[in-house]
DNA sequence: CCGGATGTTCACCT
DNA sequence: GAGGTGAACATCCG
């Protein structure tokens, strides 16, 4: 996926239904519909509701509503005007955002182009004639009424050192595995993690535990300064490690051949020679 | 044809 | 409880 700079692209388009009114709801696919959410309740919900604003937390999208006032006829309205629900929008690996048929990100890696209809699988229509549409050949995205945040770590983006030193505490498992894991860090994906480990000079397959106090505070830095440079460059595709993430790829910096591994259950790749 | 790809969740082991 | 593994989702690409 988009990891979580994508999603910060994505919430920034978002940004542009602020103040518009829900007029209709297309879930044509069950399967993306998680939790208790069903498409009754997505109507209930959404239908006659401001946007009113658009979040994100790790790689989570979040889309405010407040629910408007119904039909004279006052017609089944499960919720009561001026509720405020909340909608998640999570997006897999290959899921996209289209808003009012444009596209920030238009091709992502191991994806299709968004001119291909086949995969849309959810899409609000808006009182003044726009749309939003999520795209997703694989299905691995999703859509939640109220998904509980509660089981999302603190933001990679803005991660202090304190909060990685908590992520980290008291664990042998490998550093690598533990920022993947998004209930203890949000927003890191394999791409970026990578890339960061790199920069910093850093074997992820490191134990936790063997990280000294200056060690977690660089590397919450390294985190931080890598997710910006990232995202000035436009994706989490766009790191100087990325061209070599192959089996025969050989360190950009000094030119020695990468390790491969599985971290995390997620292939990795770094350097033996400046990594440690 | 096979393997693997920016992800998450769950069942089932040790 | 912690940690590891494999399955599931489904498509594209080399």
């Amino acid at each position: 996926m988009p990891e979580l700079i994508e999603v910060e692209i994505y919430r920034r388009q978002a940004e542009g239904l602020v103040g518009r009114t829900v007029s209709a709801v297309s879930a044509p696919d069950e399967w993306f519909l998680k939790g208790a959410t069903t498409p009754a309740a997505l109507l209930s919900t959404l239908v006659g509701s401001l946007v009113t604003r658009a979040d994100r937390i790790g790689k989570l999208l979040l889309l405010e509503v407040i629910s408007g006032h119904r039909g004279a006829n006052g017609e089944s309205a499960a919720t009561e005007a001026g509720e405020r629900s909340t909608l998640g929008l999570r997006f897999g690996m290959t899921g996209r955002l289209v808003v009012d048929g444009k596209a920030e990100i238009d091709e992502l890696l191991y994806s299709t182009s968004t001119a291909d209809h086949r995969f849309v699988r959810f899409g609000l229509s808006f009182d003044d004639g726009g749309e939003m549409s999520m795209i997703d050949p694989r299905r691995l995205g999703g859509v939640e009424i109220a998904p509980d945040i509660s089981r999302l770590g603190p933001d990679a983006a803005t991660l202090s050192a304190r909060q990685l030193c908590d992520a980290i505490s008291r664990s042998t498992i490998p550093v690598k595995a533990r920022l993947l894991d998004q209930s203890r860090v949000a927003g890191v994906g394999n791409l970026i993690a990578d890339e960061t480990f790199w920069r910093a000079g850093v074997d992820p397959t490191r134990s936790c535990a063997s990280f000294e106090p200056v060690e977690v505070t660089a590397l919450a830095a390294r985190i931080r300064s890598t997710i910006k440079l990232l995202t000035k460059r436009g994706g989490s595709h766009t790191g100087d490690l990325q061209d070599h993430r192959h089996r025969d790829g050989r360190c950009p910096r000094d030119g020695s051949p990468l390790k491969r591994d599985e971290i995390g259950g997620r292939t990795t790749y770094w350097c033996p020679v400046h990594q440690l």
